[in-house]
DNA sequence: CAGTTTACATACAGCCATGTATGGATGTAA
DNA sequence: TTACATCCATACATGGCTGTATGTAAACTG
């Protein structure tokens, strides 16, 4: 009954955020009331309906709080003045996986939007902002792909849209079924052999030493990155 | 009223998995009642609570009435005996995926196990089965891997294991990123191209003409094909 | 051709979640 | 210090969905 200032406020609406990652991520969205929410958050549903109007929008602020995969790969070799745009984009993917496999917070939601909530009319906020990140992490990804092209680390003829496609298609597949079954794959410690093979086989034609060892270009890369 | 045949039953019983397909691909799993279903299907719910137990066990019968891609990669070149095991893993792949962007039900419904349904413990049943066809899927292109290194396609220091993630999980997200949004890529148009970048990559360090064009590895495949 | 089972439709009871309205106590501004 | 806005709890009304119980006509069985 205690009214509290304005950053007791702001503390209850993060501890309500809070609160719907972890009962969300255990029931799933659409299968768990607001009074669940609340109990965990150790308020009443009016606390809950004071700082969101429903549960949707609860859901859109959790989302819109963390920073998701993709848009998490940045500096990532799309500038044109970058120098090594391959290993930028190497060490953002690399770096994106890892801190998935660590940043608990991310995995919950994460695991939430892949596993644990419906893609409806209703959620069309949240999914076109996922499908923006999205299509904004291939565009950087092929601008970065493009420049490795111009500055010869990769081979002239390579379709860098498709390029780009796949290995972001790689990559969420991979943190999607790592957070289904985490035993499917050591993420964190398979992470940079997984995409330095995807990397170094787009520039395979342009490696003179390819035949010795599949090994060579990433060799080259790790290289290059220290 | 009128009670019906055997065979009426079955008609029924199927007509109701039908309309649960549509439903759900259009409004999610959790959000229909089995009421919507019913409507949709031209039945009462009587009739659907006499040939499932509830939602869940409806939704169980839908998904088992269909061939999802990972388990629709059959005769991939795991078997010792095929000559040219990565032609037969590359067909597969590229098959699976050709499939799916031209069978409507196979896309409903794996569009509705991506996106358009929630798992907790309730669908522990389904998630099983699927997690059980995922592993079995990259168990067997692993195989296959190893047949074409054995065979001398691929190189002999190749991790097949990581390969093999790293096709299912790319595969697995072309289908889930291009169910979400059909412009993201031309599945069909560029089903053959994705897949075979990646396989003819494995093997880039084995290809003696690697360093001319990065294609010629999809050639020689293409040409082995025919 | 009677009895039984099948294949549904209809009817009923109950809960649970939602949204809103109201209350109340304290910060905050004048 | 008063007046108001803020922040949250409590109370209430409502509807929708679930599961089951019951009804019933036709098919099937002997």
């Amino acid at each position: 009954m205690v009214r509290r200032t304005r950053d007791d406020a702001a503390e209850t609406r993060n501890g309500i955020i809070d609160a719907a990652e972890r009962v969300f991520s255990e029931r799933g969205v659409s299968h768990t009331s607001l009074e669940d929410v609340a109990r965990a958050a150790g308020v009443t549903r009016g606390a809950i309906y004071w700082h969101f109007r429903n549960k949707s929008e609860l859901f859109t602020a959790m989302v819109g709080r963390v920073t998701l995969p993709p848009e998490d790969m940045a500096s990532r070799g799309d500038d044109p003045a970058d120098e090594d745009p391959l290993v930028l984009l190497k060490n953002a993917a690399v770096g994106a996986l890892k801190r998935t496999a660590t940043d608990m917070q991310r995995q919950r939601v994460f695991d939430i939007v892949t596993h644990k909530c419906e893609y409806i009319e209703e959620m069309a906020g949240v999914k076109a902002r996922l499908n923006e990140i999205k299509c904004n992490c291939v565009d950087r990804t092929e601008k970065a792909i493009r420049n490795a092209m111009k500055r010869g680390q990769l081979p002239k003829n390579l379709d860098a849209r498709l390029a780009a496609i796949g290995l972001d298609a790689m990559i969420f597949g991979l943190i999607s079924n790592w957070l289904a079954d985490r035993n499917y794959v050591k993420l964190e410690r398979d992470a940079e052999a997984l995409i330095d093979r995807y990397l170094s086989c787009l520039g395979a034609g342009q490696m003179p030493k390819a035949r010795a060892t599949r090994k060579s270009p990433a060799k080259r890369a790790k290289k290059a990155l220290h």
